[in-house]
DNA sequence: GATGATAGGCTATCGACGATAGGTCTTCAA
DNA sequence: TTGAAGACCTATCGTCGATAGCCTATCATC
């Protein structure tokens, strides 16, 4: 049925082609790069990129999916090194929107998609083939989720909402900024602490007794 | 193969883009529709389409506009009718996310754009041509920042800050319901209650005395 | 050595896309 | 009656992602 790929995933040639594809997506942003100028930085043929990768989009996912997990190390250095829970839920919002606004392509890649999904295939349904920039990205906010876990100190049922509400409001002010940067927005600074005084807010009025 | 064609009068045809675009995108996704299949399913062909809209992205650029000017007339409409500010306020909050849930497309084009944006050039900046979505987003908005404003009864210079916060939640999970569509949430109705009920607390937290 | 598998290139080309050029037909006011 | 304007057409452009098919260097095995 579907042949995956041509030729094996390995190989230098591989690792340039992502180096240059992650500098030019830099310089130009990820929706106007095409293979054909990344075959030419590279100083290849642009039919040869399709012996490293199945398609054009599978550069673009597999940076995105280094990306994340970079933030996840950086996660869980940080979970690991701040005790406190409420710092830590600071220190892990507060470097979850700096890390979008740092690398806004791979933050839209992996949350702001083009196209749409595909529903789920039967029972097959897997996460790292099907979104593998999403799946990526919650590897990253776990980190988060167990944080507001520990805070709340049991589980009543109210965990996922609470959690998902609170990853909304981290997304939504990191979605907003990348993506309507000449929006007359109040001082960045501001807006990223106002955010995390309102999940704590919130996350202490939804403590377990 | 050329039946005699009845032309139709300025401006009907015009609607009628919009109308079969609009059906198009519902069924397939605004992404994947293309000039042609627009063309074919109006019933002229596709350079024709560029008599009536100067690019391809100015058909998804004015239903966009269409759409959000639909919200802020029930916005208006709700404000006039609901008179206690906190009701208000849950009150927009819920038709703002719902209406992006109805209108995914709209909602992605406006708050989820693809390209990115181009610095303002100049001083002839006009965010109504620059981006229109966002534009008209904004004026549906508006009302919900008005009754933020009611509800805290004063200026301190916080009031953009607090604002836009609220705007960052509520869009933040806007946005996830409809790019991680497949991601396993909590009932879609708690999620909503549990960001309004955020949005109150915070608000309450931030009251002038 | 010769051989054959394989990795990694290449050129040529495909179909679809958005967009433009330039001509034709119809309408309508002067 | 005529001529400008508008709406439509066909033909075509350049670019895109992707495929087909061939060539070459390497290297283990005979």
């Amino acid at each position: 049925m579907n042949e995956p790929i041509r030729r094996a995933r390995t190989g230098e040639r591989r690792e340039q082609i992502l180096d240059v594809a992650l500098r030019l997506f830099g310089e130009r942003g990820a929706g106007s790069v095409t293979t054909r100028q990344i075959a030419q930085a590279v100083g290849i043929s642009q039919p040869s990129l399709y012996a490293h990768f199945a398609t054009a989009d599978a550069i673009a996912d597999e940076l995105c999916v280094r990306a994340f997990d970079v933030l996840h190390t950086r996660f869980e250095a940080m979970a690991a090194a701040v005790t406190d829970p409420w710092d830590r839920l600071d220190a892990l919002g507060r470097a979850y929107i700096e890390f979008g606004l740092e690398h806004p392509d791979m933050y839209r890649i992996a949350f702001m998609p083009t196209r749409q999904m595909q529903p789920p295939q039967g029972m097959t349904f897997d996460l790292e083939t099907t979104d593998p920039g999403l799946a990526a990205g919650l590897r990253a906010f776990a980190s988060l989720r167990d944080t507001i876990a520990t805070i709340r100190g049991g589980d009543d049922g109210e965990g996922p909402v609470i959690a998902q509400t609170i990853w909304a409001l981290v997304h939504g002010l990191t979605s907003l900024l990348i993506s309507k940067p000449y929006f007359p927005w109040a001082q960045r600074e501001r807006l990223i602490a106002e955010v995390l005084i309102m999940a704590r807010v919130h996350l202490a009025s939804r403590r377990i007794a």
